[in-house]
DNA sequence: TGAAAATATCTACATTTGTAGATATCGTTC
DNA sequence: GAACGATATCTACAAATGTAGATATTTTCA
């Protein structure tokens, strides 16, 4: 599943809430990003069309959605093209430049060692 | 500097070659891709506009491009994008999706591992 | 119950992107 | 110097994307 940015942007709200409806979405788009209803709905709709989101039920005449696919399989995309594109299939400078941004806390290196050992048990067999 | 897929594809060449010409950079893409001249070369003049690339010299009627941005500019941006859009500025879920990569090597566990106590270290005194 | 507010649907349009044909022009070779 | 091959330039076009107005249809509230 290919999305664009926008289409990124409202799957984040609509995984956050579940299920919702499209000026729910618009509201809370909005908070970021000066755009109308209209835009979101559009952009809601072309997301019902590529199967990212669906119908469940309405109420009156309002529509609810929910997400048919994770933010994982999303996540698993851009990563995949990242790497296949401008780092040429290197992880290591990828590596180095998140390593290397500012924003890194503490905790978030402890994480990342823990995912680093738990990687190694799998190698010590060989 | 935005670029889009294609774009970077052919900036990949022509970083790989430095100074290089369409014909060339059409040849090295080919390989991949099975591309007309006239598709690679309309790239090539629109990284020119977006002064991606810039001309250096001619020889006869054949003009030779160098790359005017390094990678890293490049890389820096879109890996920004991936963490403000699909991973909400949260690197852990980012950090998981490539540490369980298969493709992952020792090598690659080593060189994560020696950044992580170098970015360590920048902790120590606090 | 009639007007206003909310919501959905439809249509539109500029820009970016991937793709390439047509055509002009310069170099080279016979 | 005429023809051919290589290269550049120009133009085009469909699909995707971001953006939104116009319009229809409901609800709802006074």
């Amino acid at each position: 599943m290919s999305l664009s940015d926008f289409e990124v942007d409202v799957m984040n709200v609509v995984w956050r809430f579940g299920e919702c409806t499209a000026p729910q979405v618009h509201r809370e788009v909005e908070k970021r990003k000066p755009v109308t209803y209209s835009t979101v709905k559009t952009i809601i709709d072309r997301l019902e069309k590529k199967g990212a989101i669906q119908r469940t039920r309405t109420e009156g005449r309002t529509i609810f959605f929910k997400p048919t696919i994770a933010p994982s399989e999303v996540q698993t995309n851009l990563v995949d093209k990242l790497l296949g594109t401008i780092f040429a299939g290197d992880r290591r400078p990828l590596f180095s430049r998140l390593l290397s941004a500012e924003a890194l806390t503490r905790d978030d290196l402890e994480f990342l060692s823990k995912l680093i050992d738990k990687r190694r048990e799998e190698f010590r067999d060989d």
